[in-house]
RNA sequence: GGUUCCGUGGCCGAGUGGCUAGGCAAUGGUCUGCAAAACCAUGUACAGCGGUUCGAAUCCGCUCGGAACCUCCA
């Protein structure tokens, strides 16, 4: 079952083409670093990707990279975003496309995402997208106005439905529309440029059947998920705030081009607010992925490795706004710390008998909240629920060797593959991680000795000062423990 | 102004007609030399007001509050 923006509802999935499923997310314009709005779209679909994987579906994802087209505002003048970065940065706009994409595929690995299987860019396809507006054309779905074209949505209009994503009526839309801009070149308002004149001082060009231009920015997504993905595919997502006019856009060009409405299934990533606000790159309200590692930010109290900002996200729905906080993230840190501990502490328990816990069943309920609309919070519950089991017990698991292993497994799928998360303690310790607990184990054999002697002055100087290097000291039953936080 | 969505216990955040997630914080307890960690127990929360229903946080209406989109944004 998934949410499908369309329809307004949850729906059954099915895939076109099983094992095959095709996903296009549309990716993000590299003209300025990513903030944590923009990762918070990739993250969770980053999620998606993975458990569709997971369930044994051959995936095709890709996400795509604009780095041409936008124009700074709806006005016929204006310079595209990325030609205004290279003219203040005085730079070629490509060295600021190749910039912001390697900042872009940097950050997104932190976040331990997996790259698309194919990431193709809007300037490297612009042969087809003239091919999309030639067809268009022949549909007699758009016009030309001095090396201009423009689609033509009122005629779309009268035998398909433009605002069937967005739940918009034509009227409604052409009332609410301005009508300041007299000279503009449109029919109508609501007619949106899929190819558009490039004015003298335009860097990026490109020849075309109606002179020399460059192409509309909704368009690049209609062409690309179409050439790989077929005129019919499954998914295509991305973020809320390009449901209206892009995507809307992108149906649109998708049934005149090919006459087929592109994606069955529509999901839609909502947004990351700071402060109760939308962070967006236009107002400043925003949050960089440096800022939130490093806490150099008077909007954080400390700063958070990425995993942790990630396993904050999965506490949350994809489809629900999130408010970014420093306590909301520090009870997520500290939440995530216990599950991990609860991970690795399954590692050291062995098979037995006569636990009252039902891997099967919280197996499947695992599997059931991931399936209602990948809801990852619900998922998240339940992987908790395994950890207060775990830590419930000692050395002896009271489970058979079967439900163990099972149980080991599933852990690890939920929360490594599907999840995505990482095992900071882990990854921590690094290189020489087998060298550091060994002299850690020593440290803790000299502390038990010391205890044993009811030295506690010494014992708590070696707890206190691991401590402050950030070793935790446990103890249990059967002698100490210890984990490393970063 | 129009369209859409949301308002859940101290905080974050699921659920969406009866069986009432989870995390963090808090309180009590177990354990401990003391702590920490862990475990156990404790919260009858669903913005307000009406209505439908045997029964509503969940459906409907109104009011209040917030957000997104309607211009580029994930």
């Amino acid at each position: 079952m998934l949410y499908n923006s369309l329809s307004r509802k949850k729906e059954k999935f099915s895939a076109l083409n099983a094992p095959h499923l095709g996903l296009y997310v549309c990716g993000p314009t590299v003209y300025s670093e990513v903030h944590l709005g923009n990762c918070r779209t990739f993250i969770s679909f980053d999620m998606v990707y993975r458990y569709l994987r997971h369930l044994g579906y051959k995936v095709r994802y890709v996400r795509n990279i604009t780095d041409a087209g936008h124009l700074e505002n709806d006005a016929d003048e204006g310079e595209d975003k990325i030609a205004q970065r290279a003219r203040l940065e005085q730079l070629e706009p490509m060295e600021i496309v190749q910039n912001y994409t390697l900042n872009f595929h940097e950050v997104l690995a932190k976040f331990n995402t997996i790259p698309p299987s194919i990431e193709p860019t809007a300037t490297g396809h612009i042969v087809e997208q003239i091919d999309m507006i030639v067809k268009i054309i022949e549909a007699g779905l758009a016009y030309e106005k001095n090396g201009s074209v423009y689609f033509n949505v009122a005629k779309y209009n009268e035998s398909e439905n433009y605002g069937e994503l967005s739940g918009r009526k034509i009227e409604e839309l052409i009332s609410g529309t301005r009508e300041l801009d007299a000279q503009s070149e449109k029919e109508s308002p609501l007619d949106f440029a899929i190819w558009k004149k490039a004015s003298p001082s335009h860097i990026m060009r490109w020849n075309s059947p109606w002179g020399e231009g460059f192409p509309g920015w909704h368009l690049e997504c209609s062409v690309m998920s179409t050439k790989y993905l077929g005129e019919e595919f499954d998914i295509h997502g991305g973020g809320m705030d390009l449901k209206f006019p892009h995507h809307e856009c992108e149906i649109a060009q998708n049934k005149a081009g090919t006459g087929h409405k592109g994606p069955r299934y529509w999901m839609h990533g909502n947004m990351l607010t700071l402060n109760g606000q939308k962070m967006s790159k236009s107002t400043g309200n925003t949050l960089s992925p440096r800022e939130l590692f490093s806490g150099d930010t008077d909007k954080l109290e400390k700063g958070f490795h990425p995993t942790i900002a990630r396993f904050f996200m999965m506490q949350a729905h994809y489809g629900s706004q999130l408010d970014f906080s420093s306590e909301a993230l520090m009870a997520a840190e500290k939440g995530y710390h216990r599950l991990m501990s609860a991970w690795h502490k399954l590692q050291g328990l062995a098979s037995g008998s006569g636990a009252d816990f039902s891997v099967q069943e919280w197996r499947a309920s695992c599997y059931a909240a991931m399936n209602d609309d990948f809801n990852s919070p619900v998922l998240i519950s339940q992987l908790f629920e395994a950890a207060s089991f775990i830590n419930g017990r000692e050395g002896d698991s009271g489970l058979s060797d079967n439900d163990l292993e099972l149980l080991k497994t599933t852990l690890h799928d939920f929360i490594f593959e599907v999840l995505g998360l990482e095992d900071i303690a882990h990854a921590a310790s690094g290189g020489g991680s087998d060298k550091l607990e060994e002299v850690v184990q020593i440290l803790l054999e000299l502390r038990m000795q010391a205890r044993a002697d009811r030295n506690f002055a010494l014992s708590d100087t070696i707890r206190d000062q691991l401590a402050a290097v950030g070793i935790e000291v446990k103890d249990g039953k059967d002698g100490a423990t210890f984990s490393i936080k970063s």
